[in-house]
DNA sequence: GCAAATTAATGATTTATTCAAG
DNA sequence: CTTGAATAAATCATTAATTTGC
């Protein structure tokens, strides 16, 4: 069931919005300005980290270890050991969807150990929740079988505790979070061998990625 | 098999992110900064339509559970006509999800009519894609049916045509997104009546929101 | 011992659901 | 009851591990 598809094609845009150059940055929900203060609302970035170091690392090379930053290139954020371990101790302290303050901060802790943003810690703790929720689902009915491999058996040692423990601090049924929204230029220039399609989006691009 | 893991647990963090005030304005997908100009990537926000306006509301009370804090001064995004009617118009001319410079764009725009934000428009293309769509299928479930209220069957005026054209144009089936991220400051004094609880969240709330 | 080919993980997005303000 | 806002589930896409052929 899913099948979307489009067609899509008339109805020319018009001018409507002339086209700029920026990239905004949008979307991080946000608490609203509300009343007063709604003046200015500095933003500022996490470019922080953004070394631009990353030497053309060719692959490998490094071996595993010192990741260390980031990507070369520059595409996805590969977090290093300190990173993974840090996000797994908060996780474990029961943190699951951070709210913007404190993503702001695991950021610029996590920064220390390499190049990250905030939306890296943000998918990061939806990801693990989400596959630490399947992989308990695939557990908790292959138990009444015959498990093979994977060892779904908890070992029955000090650990166990720890997982009953998690289990107890499931995530929130549902909540409403509060994210704040921005833009942000964008660097249009992308370069990336990766697809380049996309580029009749000229004005309006209708179709947003045809990909 | 990868593993990363870590035994972690060493590395005392300590202090491990000292609590400020501001708050992040986070999360917005990006782009990416590849390679190059992993410079600056300016950011700059929408608060251009944070008119003080909206009245200080108050929020009752706080009646019920209030989550978070949000906004005294303003709840939630209040479309006008013409705001609705230039959306609708872009939907209809075939925009589904658009992109961070779209967006910003069509926020800027809407803006001269009323107060808004980018996330406005990114849930309303969000929202009202996901509505066509379950109004679509109730209406090709219940033909067959005695559908009574909400005249789930097309009128077949010359506005049958237009629906038509709707389902062709469905939206995208996957295409990767280009947001980008940011964070912003937050007012911290948030005051907001309704629930201040978990508010052992000194330094770094473990457990979020617990609603 | 390497590097292309394959597979397992997991980062990043999109779609589906749910909640709740008005 | 309509619909803005937010979260969770489903997917897609890359990258790191592994495996395999020389």
């Amino acid at each position: 069931m899913k099948v979307h598809q489009l067609g899509r094609g008339f109805w020319e845009q018009e001018p409507l919005l002339s086209l700029g150059c920026k990239r905004l940055r949008p979307l991080a929900p946000k608490l609203h300005s509300n009343s007063t203060d709604t003046t200015t609302v500095s933003s500022f970035d996490l470019k922080t980290f953004i070394r631009p170091d990353c030497g053309p690392r060719k692959l490998d090379a490094n071996r595993h270890s010192p990741p260390v930053e980031t990507h070369p290139g520059g595409t996805r954020w590969n977090p290093t050991q300190e990173q993974i371990g840090i996000l797994e101790m908060l996780y474990r302290g029961g943190m699951r969807t951070p709210n913007a303050q404190q993503i702001e901060q695991i950021t610029e802790q996590l920064g220390k150990y390499g190049k990250i943003e905030g939306k890296n810690v943000f998918y990061w703790f939806q990801n693990h929740k989400a596959r630490e929720r399947q992989k308990q689902k695939r557990n908790s009915l292959g138990l009444g079988h015959c498990p093979r491999n994977t060892a779904p058996i908890t070992p029955i040692t000090l650990d166990t505790r720890v997982e009953i423990i998690m289990e107890r601090e499931e995530d929130s049924p549902y909540k409403r979070k509060c994210r704040s929204w921005s833009f942000e230029e964008e660097e249009m220039s992308r370069s990336s061998s990766k697809e380049v399609e996309n580029r009749t989006l000229e004005l309006f691009p209708l179709h947003p990625e045809s990909r």
